[in-house]
DNA sequence: TAATAAAGTTGACGCTCCGTCATTTTTGGG
DNA sequence: CCCAAAAATGACGGAGCGTCAACTTTATTA
């Protein structure tokens, strides 16, 4: 009890069959979503999915919103690190562009072939309208990384919040138009995206 | 019969009242999804709002979607007025971009400070994520300007559709930003978008 | 080990919303 | 004025919602 409680909680069955218990009613989320389309989805169409009783889905989540919100953080989670890969290989700023579009494409890519290919434009990270933390925390983190290496050029003066705005707007829609086509050919869109923005950036920087 | 007419029939009253019927729908669904949010809202919450019976919502529109889609529909429909404009009196490709991004924003301003302000990001045009076959042929009539005006040029090849999905998710995105700054500042955006645009376009340029 | 506390699961309950449909009301032509 | 077509109405069965008291499983204590 008092020294030996450093051990805590750390795994017994209850917590193992806790994390269980949510892995599955998020993999049925998934599942359903993909199936029947978010809105068209019910707590219940998901819960079914499992072996789980009703009432047990809101132990672990408030709504259908928060399952999907938890998806869609899971996925930027699984982005952040690719992002962190470019940032920390990149010696410039155009590597870094590059780089960033060719792992978002890249990320697109592999997680639209899962398992699912219904509800239409991509679910992953930006595809359906769903700034959680976890994708505000994404755009700051672009936004950042923008910042400071623009900073280094010391090139001129630009809207950050705009320039970053504009990245992941043409990250998004490029990159519902890329699934769209056979095949699906990453490094085509991300050079079209790099390059756009590269040589436009040179239009939105304000000379002293 | 035909002269007897002289009331303030000019169409039945069968097809007046009906019409005045669909629009308290629209209407009040317009003033609800703002209220609530499309998610929260039910169909019940937007008769409720009207003098209207539930049933009598299903004469018009089979689901909240479908009153949801008019809405968007409605709102392509008065921005390709405006897009028609700037494309009778752009004389180039610089004028047609600055002009139709000036135009978007302008109607994005617009359109987000009516009644409503809840919901986030804009519920016009783009903001929702509507894939309505309104907003297909606003993208569809882009594309064929931005071809034809990049034809006339002579310039070299680009990939068409990836421009215009660029140019529409730099709006989107752009736009999203630009409402929320104090005070919304159109030129500022329109300029910011159609430089980087401009400037990016050399970049994707295939020369031969 | 047995007793007890804590944590978690369960499904039924009251409620609201869904979309339909038989009925009633309104409209327009003869 | 009457009748048929058009449209509005609200009640109905069905389904999903979120809650909760009862129950089962796991952990703790002595």
């Amino acid at each position: 009890m008092t020294a030996s409680n450093v051990e805590l909680a750390t795994d017994g069955k209850r917590a193992r069959l806790k994390a269980a218990n949510r892995q599955a009613i998020l993999d049925a989320a998934r599942l359903v979503f993909a199936r029947l389309g978010y809105n068209a989805t019910s707590v219940r169409d998901i819960i079914r999915e499992t072996q789980l009783a009703a009432g047990t889905f809101y132990n672990y989540f408030k709504s259908k919103e928060e399952v999907f919100q938890a998806l869609a953080s899971s996925s930027a989670a699984r982005f952040r690190p690719h992002l962190q890969t470019v940032r920390e290989t990149s010696n410039n700023f155009e590597e870094f562009i590059r780089g960033a579009y060719r792992a978002y494409f890249n990320f697109l890519k592999f997680e639209n072939s899962d398992a699912m290919s219904k509800e239409g434009p991509n679910v992953a990270l930006f595809g359906v309208r769903a700034d959680t933390p976890e994708m505000q925390a994404v755009f700051e983190e672009i936004r950042s990384d923008l910042e400071s290496m623009l900073g280094v050029m010391e090139i001129g003066d630009v809207d950050v919040e705009y320039l970053t705005a504009a990245a992941i707007g043409i990250a998004r829609d490029l990159g519902d138009h890329m699934l769209q086509r056979q095949p699906v050919d990453v490094e085509a869109a991300a050079t079209f995206a790099s390059e756009l923005l590269l040589k436009g950036l040179s239009g939105v920087l304000v000379t002293d």
